[in-house]
Parts: C-alpha cells; structure tokens; sequence
DNA sequence: AATGAATGAGGATTCATTCAT
DNA sequence: GATGAATGAATCCTCATTCAT
C-alpha cells in the first residue's frame, strides 16, 4: 500500500479514489465492481491492489475521509450557547446551512458515508444523541420548549436533513441555503398558523 | 410458481417468504444467499424455485406486498378537509400513529420496503409528492403559514418518520404512539418557546 | 414398472411414449425434460416413473421399439437373387419405397432411432455391411458394375436415403414413391447423358 | 473477450479452442462440461471465461470459423462451365476430393459443424440447393439426363459425401482421394453394367 | 508504475428422481 | 392410478484477488 513520493502514483491513487467513490455512490458497495472502478480511472486491476488493500478497503477509506472533514467542519459549529431568541436561530441556520454546503460539495462522499455504509446507522445514532446533548441544554436554558423530548426532535431533525439531502439537495433541487432556511423556520415555528 | 392448494405447500412458500423477509432485512440483498433462506425455512434449494422464480422474484414480492398493503392501509387516512384547528391535530396524529403502528408490527418488510429495495427512493419520491399535494390543499385552506413551502416541509415530515422508524420504532425504543405524539407537536407547533 | 391390465394405464403410458415421441424428435435428448413430456401427456412427473425407470429407458424403448419394426419390415425386402436387371430394378424400387413409406409414417421414431440415438452411427454401420453383403453378392451375379467398391456404395446408398429423408421425406416435400423412384434412378443409372 | 497481444494469451485460447473441438466432437454439446475443456487445456474454469463469453459463445465460434473456411475453400470449386464430358468428371473429382481433404484435416471440427450444431440442417439445406442450382446449370448445358430432379440429386450427393466422411472419412478408414473416386464414378455412371 | 494472465471460492439455478399420501 | 411436495447432484458463471514480468 504505497503512497509513495513519485506524483504519478498520488495521481493514479486519487483518480481510483474518485472513481471508486462515483461507483459506489451510484451502484452501492456490491454492484460496483473493482473492474468497473479501475476502468473508470484508467487503469488495470493489479494496479488497484498497488494502492489499495481490498475492495472492502477503499470504500472505509472513503468513509473514513468523508467522516473526518465532516467533523472537523462541524467543529465550528457548537453553538455558543447563551444566547437571544433571534441569535440563537441565526446561528442554527449558519450551521445547517454550513453543513449542506459540505453535503452538496460532496455529493458521493456523502451517500457513501451517510447512506451506504454498513454502520451509516451507528454513525448517525451517535450524531444524534450529539445534537440531542445539544439541544436538551439549550432546552434547559430555555430557548426551547420544555414538553419535547430532545432525543426525539434531535432525530426527526436529522431526519429531515437526510431526507432533504437525498432529494432536494444532491439532486441539485434546491440550494443548501434555501434548504436550511426552510428546515429551520419549520423547526422552530412550527407549521401552524 | 404454483400456489397450490394443498396447505402444506402453501405453508412451505409462507415460511420461505418469511424466512427471505428476515434475512433480507438483517443482511441486505447481496449478503442474503438463496440457501440461508431456504435453511431457516427448513428446505432445501431447489424448494424454494418451486414458489419463486428466482431470489430477486421473492424480494419484489415482499417489496410489492408491503407497498400494497400499505397503500391500502393510507387510504383511509386521507385527512377531511374543513375541520377546526384542534380537529385537525387529533387527524394528523390518528393518521400518523396508525402509519407507525402499521410499520412497527412489520419490521422486516418496512426495513425491505422502505430502505432496502433498490426502487426505495422514487417511492419515497412520491410519497413526497403525495403529501406535499395534501398538505398544499390545507394550507390554502388556512391551517399551515403560508410562507412554508410544502415540497420541503413534506420531505421533512417523511425524513423524520423515516428516521424515527429507524431510530426509534424498529428497535422497539419508543412507541408508535409516543413518537407519533411527539412528531406531531413538534411539527406543528415548532421548537421554540 | 407395470405394463398392467388396467386399460387406464396402457392409455397413460402410450400417451407418455408419445409426447416422448415428439418431444425427443424435435427437441433431442438433452433439450427434452421429463417435465414436458409429462405436461404433453397431460400428467405429472412421479406418473412418468409409473411406467418408464428413468428418461434414458423411455428414450431406449423408443429406438428399440422403432428398429424392431423396421427390422420385421425389412425381413421382406430380401431381394432374390437371380432376376433380370429390369426385374431387379423393380424390386429394388419397391424395397425402397417400401422403406421411406415406413419411415414417413414413423416420423418421430424414424428422426430418434436413425439420428438421434447415441449409438444410430453403429446401427447404420451394421445397416451398411448388411446392404455392402447383398450387393456384393448381386455384383458378383453380375448385375453390378464390378469396378465399384461395395462398402462405399452401400454407404453412398444409405447416405442419400438418409439426407432424402430428412430433407424431402419428413418435411412431406416429397413423397416417399418419388424419392424412391428418383434415387433407385440415379443411383442404377447415374448422371451423365 | 480479449484477443490480446501477449502471445501466452492467444496461446491459452487457442489450447481452449482446441480441447474444446475435441471435447464437443466427441462427447456432444451438453455433455461437455466447461470444467473438461479447461482442465484438458490444463487450465481452470475463470480463464475460460477470460477468452469465451459462454460454453454456447465458444461453440457457436468453432461452428463459424469452419464453416467461414470451408466457404472459401469451395469458393475455387466452382466448376467453369462448357467442358467436355471428361473434363467435367475431372473438375468434379478435384472438387470433392478437395473437399474430403478439408474435412479429413479437421475431423473435430467437420464434426462439430455439420452433424452438432443446431443448425447444421439448415446449413446443409442452404448447400443442397447451391449444389443443384449448379446442377441445373450443367443440365442445362447438357451434361447430364435431362430426367433427373437436380434438388434430389443434390440431396443424395450431399448424403453420400455425409455418410461417406462420418463412416469412412473421419475414422481413416478410407482416403479422401479414394473416397472422391468411387463417389463420383457412381453417381456419374450409376451402378448398373 | 503498471499489466497480461490466471485462479480460489462461492452462489444461483436446473433437472431427474423420489417420498408420502 | 395419480399427485403435491421435496431433494441430491450437478453445472455455469462471477468476482475479488494474485503471480510473474
């Protein structure tokens, strides 16, 4: 497994890194084949084994990648807690609309990461009960209403940014920023008149 | 693909459909092979292309079935439009209470249906389409802000059931009641204080 | 294996042997199953094991079954020897037509005993030594041209009323008097003016 | 499919190619398994599908590639027309000689491509009516019994040459040169005296 | 840095045949 | 006399992976 000085084969390495994340993305794990990954960037078979332990190997390369940014990016996000009504929401919407800027660059990143791996569930769960800490503090410093169950709004609402990301987003339907407008104005307010 | 009288066969294709629906949820279509099936059905291989003409024919019955039913199911909970505010509420929940009611006691198929098949997305995609018709209908009606576009409220609404079955339903961590409860409050009348 | 009284059974298995007939006959050995058989019977497959041991044994009783007649048939075409040659011209044709008559009404047979078989090459080797004897001994009477090599005659002889039959015979473009005439002309004359 | 360069490649497929004429020639279509070819061209089941798409692909390649030869090999039979009687039987017994030559060096493939193949009645049916179109011609030049229906004649010619070269041709038990003889003395002078 | 050639291991499917009724 | 239900034994084919150059 080199990743050896000579920039060729960084090239080479990336270019079958990037294939393999266009399959994977768009035929999932088992219907994406390594022949498949290696045409698409130009290649043979054997050369992927140069650069990559298995099939299985890139792909939580991939995972892994994407997982990292998408934390050190999230990093920036905590809310500084303490706060008026009207910043608090401003902050909330700096935030998603930072995330679905990092989705929508990333498009096969992130339904490989999000969506296709086999522990996007676990990932997800842990995100959830993140935000879920999050919220059930700011609850208790009261910007939220004090009947609802953190555990459950925290996941409805990477609920709808799943859901959102997979519909609107990705498929370039809407912009991140019209997105998280509308996530978070729903959210907060409510629906009812 | 006989459907015979005789009950024993009858039973023997129950059992593999069965037996198919608990593997494909647990391990996904690829990772689910023709002989685990037909051993927890206590069969053997060629028994199974008795019933089905092949193993992706049996997972688009399962798909096919659920789907049915569920639509079925749906039909009846077409909300009636002209009702008071508090009227309304009590039917979105009814309705979405007995959604989740529906899923929690068909855990293997939802998880088939809804996440597995390969058609998931565009049945949600109209789900979407569906509910955001609706939902527009009642917001010209005055029940929802008019600033809210219903094509992402929808998604949203969907996103978070889909989570909340994922997350909460399925393994049996919250009931259909509770989550319906507290997806309704929290959609309707927003996060904040 | 009964060949019982009951009259019942005779149908049954005689109806057997004739969807075997046809299956055999225009699909071969292999490309036949014992599935389509029995479903051209109108019956089910354990039936097929009420009245034959395996697939190969109804195929065998059909060959044999064919060469038992042609033989019996055959026993009168023994030419007598010492006739003129407009006399021996004629019996030849008759024997010949006599021949293809048979063969035209045994379709079926006639395709699976003389050409599918596993062992048809051998039965017309034997057919061929058989013909090569007789026309010796005419040769040696002086009937016959005695530069010619009997072996290879005979099995020109054979050969022509093998591809006759195929190409004219079964297909009913010609009929079997036809062929007959025109072959025994040909084959005592020859071509050339 | 590859055709590749690296003579070791175009070597492995000629071995398969090879082992797979004797393998159909001698054991038919359904009997030869795709392990017996590859293990006879002392390779395993993969590298056969690295050259071939299927066992019908590689079959369907050895019927063409003969038939493709023999095609041009008779292209330079045709007989020029307007000869004299000598002549005529001359040029037909080059002709057939020739033919039994081709046949004799590739007894697996004759085999394979006149008497297995699925269509190979079809393919002789085509040669039939070549064959009398010629026929006709020269009786209509004259050369020979203006009685005699060239369909039938080219018929038994070809069943002749047929059963000549799966009775004496292919198991040498006569030469090509002695076989074309005695064929076209006999049907050129018939067998009477 | 890369490739032509090859393989081990496994999985879906088919079919003749049998069992129990 | 016949059938519903089931199976043992193969065979084709695929794919991730490796060897030798």
């Amino acid at each position: 497994m080199q990743t050896n000085k000579g920039g060729k084969g960084l090239k080479s390495r990336a270019r079958i890194m990037g294939a393999a994340a266009y399959e994977f993305s768009n035929h999932g794990f088992h219907d994406t084949k390594v022949s498949s990954i290696v045409s698409r960037a130009g290649l043979t078979q054997p050369a992927f084994y140069l650069y990559f332990e298995s099939k299985e190997a890139i792909f939580d390369e991939l995972v892994t990648d994407f997982r990292m940014r998408l934390l050190t990016m999230t990093k920036d996000l905590r809310l500084s807690i303490g706060l008026q009504s009207g910043e608090l929401k401003q902050q909330v919407l700096e935030a998603i609309t930072t995330l679905f800027r990092f989705l929508a660059e990333n498009p096969d990143l992130s339904r490989i990461g999000l969506f296709l791996a086999h522990d996007a569930e676990q990932f997800k769960e842990q995100a959830i009960k993140l935000v879920a800490g999050n919220l059930s503090a700011e609850q208790k410093a009261g910007y939220y209403r004090s009947e609802l169950s953190m555990d459950i709004v925290a996941a409805s609402i990477l609920g709808a940014i799943e859901r959102l990301t997979l519909s609107r987003l990705l498929p370039k339907i809407s912009t991140p920023e019209a997105i998280a407008q509308e996530i978070v104005d729903l959210l907060m307010n409510g629906m009812m008149n």
